[in-house]
DNA sequence: ATAAGTCGGTTGGAATTCCAACGAAAGAGG
DNA sequence: CCTCTTTCGTTGGAATTCCAACCGACTTAT
């Protein structure tokens, strides 16, 4: 089996704790590595789950059923990230969703409560392994705040002016430019493309805003 | 100076740990209460927070300024609550949003690196914090991809699918009660509360849906 | 050079939503 | 009983969004 170094060293989990200790660290939290095929199940939705998981290779799929069976799709989790997080620390009895891999993948589980219970051994990495965990999880809380702000507004002028104002206030001044291209963005708004880029325009015009390809000033 | 024990035994940062221990943890933690009058600003947006609040008593309101200066509230924090958790765990440079009173209040600051890193004296309930913490910012993280799952939908309809069919799933059954009213749902779902009435209506003349003040049945 | 693909802006009609207003039903309080 | 308030359903017109299609600019591969 491969060790994954490398992979392990780009987890935001492991941030600030020198590659030596990885592996001190990987025993002390009994952390598992499992080889999935294609296609198979990692989590199952109605089960409760104290074990999150890291993808050392492959790609799992957190997807979610509804009420009438209908299959949507809420995340891929590629190398090097984790999944199941949230759910493993938040103790939900029946997780809401499933996990499923779409190509063949090597997962490693951590338990949540080993992750937050000082080890015996006293492992100084401890606490930092901690500190990443609240940091991952409260930085992804941020985003979807302020996706939701975003969202929120009722039309897609508004919607695009909230995400314009805040990113030009991220970056401190009136240029900035985006992460995303127009079809991105227009996701990432909930709207549609075609109106959206009606909508730039009209802002163009109405002297709000100028912009070219991803770069953006507001006036 | 009220010790405030009857609201720290309701605070969910707390949950699990015995009323004789909360004293001693507090001092642990290096808790400090401090006073504030009506309208003070508490955390101001640009600074960097290393500490998070609980509402001891009183009120604070988490308030965001755009880029044009409009003032618009995002959280409402009574007592019993925290604040600034995820921006203080997150360790964000700059404070996207600002933090006042509304009333004259009493908030307890509690230092988020002190929370992560067990104390000397190795106390027994620090990993049991942990592990509420953790529980807390990861609860608020699935019920806000949840309510962006619901809102990511294009139409009233799907909304209201989405939201209710997940209502049904979580009851178990197609039998269940919501916790809003008719105007809280539109806003929680960001639709006119008229159009949703109407919609709602559409659906049970479609067959596919039956509701009596905030009871339903998805057929 | 040509062909194919991607990306972004534009447009027009269909569909949906918003908005304001109204009315019915239920509850609270005098 | 009456009034006031709240909640919710309904309606019609205005505003907005969606959708499909098209075009031009640009990139890449053959």
């Amino acid at each position: 089996m491969k060790n994954y170094l490398d992979v392990l060293k780009t987890v935001k989990l492991f941030k600030g704790i020198e590659e030596a200790d990885l592996q001190p660290l990987l025993s002390c939290l009994a952390a598992k590595s499992v080889h999935f095929e294609k296609g198979q199940t990692v989590f199952s939705s109605g089960e409760s789950i104290e074990r999150f998981g890291i993808v050392l290779s492959g790609q799992v799929q957190v997807v979610q059923d509804d009420y009438y069976g209908n299959r949507s799709i809420l995340a891929i989790i590629d190398t090097g990230n984790l999944f199941g997080e949230s759910f493993a620390c938040a103790e939900m009895k029946t997780l809401p969703v499933s996990v499923i891999t779409t190509t063949e993948s090597e997962l490693l589980f951590i338990d949540c409560h080993k992750l937050a219970i000082p080890c015996a051994k006293a492992c100084g990495f401890h606490s930092r392994l901690i500190q990443n965990m609240l940091n991952i999880v409260s930085m992804k809380n941020i985003s979807l705040t302020q996706k939701i702000e975003f969202t929120s507004k009722r039309t897609t002028r508004e919607k695009l002016l909230a995400y314009l104002s805040a990113e030009a206030k991220k970056s401190g001044g009136s240029h900035f430019c985006i992460p995303f291209n127009r079809q991105e963005l227009a996701d990432y708004l909930s709207v549609d493309r075609s109106a959206m880029s009606a909508e730039l325009s009209k802002l163009r015009d109405d002297g709000i805003l100028r912009f070219h390809k991803n770069q953006f000033e507001l006036l």
